[in-house]
DNA sequence: TAAAAACGAACGAGTGTTCGTCATTTTATT
DNA sequence: AATAAAATGACGAACACTCGTTCGTTTTTA
């Protein structure tokens, strides 16, 4: 599967994101139709993720916001009720995109190899789709509070045993080598994130996805493969 | 070679990084006698890091500053001229220190598979002894002035370049096989960023850096050594 | 003509930075 | 060795500004 086929597949888009995170808060809004609410929620994380790529959440003012969405400042505050409630909003969504998806995608395939292959693909695939919240959910983890960040480490936790799971089976099946798996799971975490993190330099040296993709597989297979006799 | 030998081999301690700090901005600061300098220094430098490694450094209030060094207000701005000169410091003595440090270290040794052992395990080791000059780099990259996110661009690029023709001489003399090295050496590079960025994990885990290191070196050779026949 | 949504001036708290003043150390002179 | 003079460094109140947030009012929608 290529990035192309990824997205075709993977159905939700932009909009529906905005409509998640209505639906998710929509007792802490003070706006009552859905369709002003999604186009007015989707317009507010676009200015976000476009203010933030740059200087940070922190840094990032109301006035800011405010100016990019063209909405004012009252305006605003109908939709979440204070700057650091939009931060966990947009956290607490950009972790439930991540653990549905490769949770959906691990139960598909059967056999440990084509397991850890569509799990690894769906994450980087999923972080190119959704790039902005991807590297909002890095970056700006460290602004939260103590239990919205403890959060963030779990789940961290959770996606690396769901790889460290999937070796763990493969070497029972003898198709992994014996290895230290939470180790390894680790390190294609670290591939994974990379992607999102230096997009910049790949948009430079003209890498796409699908070429990175196979990149992480061949290293990854490489070293966990079992050698055949 | 392990942390230990590395820690001692290493010549500098955080007093040095000071002294250097101190002489690279002497001409931009009203102190004159070097001993005070580098002892407010070295305050100031701890004090950033441990203030901006929970909240960011544009979260960081000048009055943070000085209550957490005990300087005043106006004493601290003796050491520089403004706030975003200071992050700028930093930034800079950070890139000096990478450089200096992989640099000598590629210089020592010949044959290209030690010479790739000793340029990713340096790396690693280096981040781990100036554990919080790496992450500030790299977190607070992006509140630096375009000038200075270039910088970092650049360096960025330089130490991917320096594994990349390592890769590129070891597969001319048949010990590495064909790939696209400038890709492995991005992935080297992910990997060994992982080790200072996600440090609260490995401490949980109970991993040491030479675990790291050596689960590192075992997944870029077995992935880069060319198959004997 | 209600209900819903948007508006934006106003508020108090907190920001980076300055500068006149005071304490301390070094140097020069007796 | 004692003292005066000069240089250095530290201090923190004060300034102009920006911040997140509120709320009474106006505009838009149904």
């Amino acid at each position: 599967m290529n990035y192309d086929a990824f997205k075709k597949g993977y159905g939700a888009r932009h909009k529906d994101i905005a409509r998640q995170v209505f639906l998710a808060n929509q007792e802490n809004m003070r706006i009552k139709k859905e369709k002003t609410a999604v186009a007015n929620l989707e317009k507010i994380l676009a200015a976000v993720f476009s203010i933030t790529y740059k200087k940070g959440f922190q840094a990032m003012s109301m006035r800011d916001l405010s100016l990019k969405t063209g909405m004012s400042l009252g305006a605003l505050y109908a939709y979440f009720p204070g700057k650091e409630e939009l931060l966990s909003i947009i956290q607490d969504q950009g972790r439930y995109m991540v653990k549905d998806t490769l949770d959906r995608f691990a139960r598909q395939e059967d056999h440990p190899l084509e397991k850890l292959r569509a799990v690894i693909r769906a994450h980087i695939f999923l972080s190119e789709l959704f790039r902005p919240w991807f590297y909002f959910t890095f970056m700006e983890a460290r602004n939260l509070k103590p239990a919205g960040f403890d959060a963030v480490k779990a789940m961290e936790e959770h996606t690396q045993k769901i790889l460290s799971d999937i070796l763990e089976e493969g070497e029972a099946e003898g198709i992994f080598r014996p290895e230290n798996h939470e180790l390894t799971a680790c390190m294609i975490k670290a591939l994974q994130q990379e992607w999102y993190l230096k997009r910049w330099k790949y948009t430079r040296q003209k890498i796409t996805v699908d070429m990175f993709v196979d990149h992480v597989l061949a290293m990854v297979e490489g070293f966990c493969l079992a050698v055949k006799e």
